[in-house]
RNA sequence: UGGGGUGUAGCCAAGUGGUAAGGCACCGGAUUUUGAUUCCGGUAUUCCCAGGUUCGAAUCCUGGCACCCCAGCCA
């Protein structure tokens, strides 16, 4: 499918990158990237931008993408999330054929690195402990102190290793150490640790490891290993560079990768910490990793974001090292504007209002012929059903109109849509004195739609039969949080933060009947309201409907109040 | 107050010494049986600020200012 035909792809300085290494010859087989996810989570709309990135232009330019889970800390991951992210990979759009990889793969390799990093110097067993490491590494604008086993010998040290991969050691007593520079301005060269010991099974590895490599050490190593040409990350690893090209730099590689930053995706109203979307699952503020509310891909798609919205997304907003703050504004756009082409339009009242047309005869029923998609006449039409008494959305009614408002009140006429233009002749009230039902007489002279004198009628509104449209649960949402840029100091006002209304239930919302036999995952145009989704919990006698977006409403802006 | 980065419209973002692209948002107007869509038009005499170089500076130089990241045995 292509993408929205008008989206010239903007270059960017990664592109222009790797467009000027090919030209210099640099890489005769071709470019590799990967997408290096941790396990610990699921992916979400800054890891689409990523993964957009580096199989995009792995695409691009013929090369190579490697999905590698980046498992080098067993205590957070899992094999539910390493599934699960596989899927959203997929499903986003991108493949990755025989290149899988976990890091945990290299587990031998990078350990005989480690080897020879000892051996010649380059790193050593360190028995401070955490805190005492911290104490000694100095601060930001003070250099930090030399360990005390900083000097122990090579074969004191392979010893050492040894015995950790052993086992013979307790969690957290050890630890290997690159022996660099306790006093560099740079705090990821002070002497940064490589190795862990965990005594823990690992969701790839098992029991084989007790001793597990750090991000820094792995991270540059599994590039090399599968000659990853250009290594691109998010600008909080720029410090990094210096450790990644350090390690390149003193163990002996196939192939030499270089890292490169760009700045990562904030996105208005939403947080993609791991933490804080953990906290929301854990502590059901959400239904579950792929509520609609979440940013999460899986969130995104229950929603109703097609893939393609999301790769046009990433398009647009473009890779750089500023500050990037996105508006939701150019996420919504994208998908309406996917949707616009690709939905289906039916009718759905989501906030009903009884309208009796009292002309029309009781045991009367017609049917008129609805378009399904009004712009694409190939897509055909649908039979919708009309009787005398129907539903109208209660918003398109007011008893008492402010200025510029067509649809309708006493004594106006508006035309429903597909179906007959009708005049309002009474309004019915409760006791409260709200509005519970209006009677219209219609104008049998404009079936379809059209008068027959040729008068014109301002406002088309949409509608169902009460006779046979069938009731549904439509969920409304909002973003989760009330601030633009959420911001949290503790746990506790994370509740505060959030916005009550984001998710709103209707349970008596009034669906066209054919609506009936859609399943989970299918979009519609509710012509006039938005766009919806079919939400997997969905049964045929009790359908839901997930708002994806509404439709943009000029009038929403202009009305008072 | 160490090191590493970034400043172009409300938000993104091109631009690489020759006189400020584009998208989103916003404001008009046209078409419309969705107040949608579509279509036209408008929106930076100025690029964080101040100096300097130059016929010419968002682009080069100098000096400021603002903001972001780094002190996990996380990634």
């Amino acid at each position: 499918m292509p993408e929205s035909n008008n989206t010239v792809t903007p270059t960017h300085f990664i592109r222009q990158k790797i467009a000027a290494d090919l030209a210099a010859g640099k890489y005769p087989e071709g470019i590799t990237t990967r997408f290096p996810p941790e396990p610990n989570g699921y992916l979400h709309i800054g890891h689409a931008k990523s993964i957009c990135l580096n199989f995009g232009l792995a695409n691009e330019f013929s090369g190579r993408c490697f999905l590698r889970f980046d498992d080098t800390n067993p205590d957070r991951e899992s094999p539910e999330f390493v599934k699960a992210i596989k899927e959203d990979v997929k499903w986003l759009g991108f493949g990755w054929s025989d290149r899988l990889r976990h890091a945990s793969d290299y587990f031998e390799q990078l350990y005989q690195w480690a080897v020879e990093l000892v051996e010649n110097g380059h790193a050593y067993v360190c028995d401070l402990s955490a805190e005492e490491i911290r104490a000694t590494r100095g601060t930001l604008t003070s250099p930090g102190s030399n360990s005390p086993y900083r000097g122990r010998s090579a074969e004191e040290n392979l010893e050492l290793l040894a015995q950790m991969r052993a086992g013979e050691f307790a969690d957290g007593s050890r630890v290997l150490r690159a022996r660099i520079d306790m006093a560099s301005p740079n705090l990821h060269l002070r002497d940064p640790a490589l190795y862990r010991i965990r005594h823990q099974t690992h969701h790839n590895t098992g029991d084989t490891w007790c001793i597990y490599p750090m991000y820094d050490f792995t991270h540059p190593l599994s590039d090399a290993i599968e000659g990853v040409t250009h290594s691109l990350c998010t600008l909080e690893f720029e410090d990094n560079r210096a450790l990644y090209d350090w390690v390149l730099e003193h163990v002996s590689i196939p192939s030499r990768p270089y890292q490169t930053e760009f700045s990562r995706l904030s996105l208005e109203y939403t947080v993609v910490s791991k933490r804080l979307l953990t906290t929301l699952v854990s502590e059901r503020v959400v239904d579950g990793w792929d509520d609609p509310r979440m940013p999460t891909l899986s969130g995104l798609r229950r929603r109703g974001y097609s893939p393609a919205s999301l790769r046009d997304f990433c398009n647009r907003i473009g890779v750089t090292r500023n500050q990037q703050h996105v508006e939701l504004s150019v996420l919504e756009n994208c998908v309406r504007e996917d949707l616009e082409r690709t939905a289906a339009r039916a009718f759905a009242v989501i906030r009903p209002l009884k309208l009796v047309i009292d002309n029309y005869p009781q045991d009367q029923e017609e049917f008129f012929e609805a378009a399904n998609h009004p712009a694409d006449p190939s897509r055909g039409s649908r039979a919708v059903a009309f009787c005398r008494e129907l539903y109208i959305e209660h918003d398109d009614f007011i008893e008492d109109p402010p200025r510029k408002f067509f649809r309708l009140s006493p004594g106006r006429e508006v035309r429903l849509r597909y179906a007959y233009l009708v005049t309002c002749t009474k309004v019915i009230h409760d006791e409260q004195g709200n509005v519970t039902q209006v009677h219209c007489t219609y104008d049998p002279q404009s079936r379809g739609g059209n008068p027959a004198d040729g008068r014109k009628v301002k406002g088309t509104i949409h509608w169902t039969s009460a006779r046979h449209s069938k009731k549904a649960q439509v969920r409304l949402y909002e973003p989760l949080f009330n601030d633009s840029q959420p911001r949290f100091s503790s746990q506790d006002d994370l509740h505060d933060s959030l916005n009550e209304h984001s998710l709103v239930t209707i349970d008596d919302a009034q669906i066209e009947p054919s609506l009936t036999e859609a399943t989970a995952g299918n979009t519609f145009q509710f012509e006039r309201l938005g766009y919806f989704c079919v939400d997997r919990d969905s049964a045929p006698e009790q359908m839901i409907f997930n708002r994806t977006v509404p439709l943009r409403d000029t009038w929403a802006r202009v009305k008072p109040r």
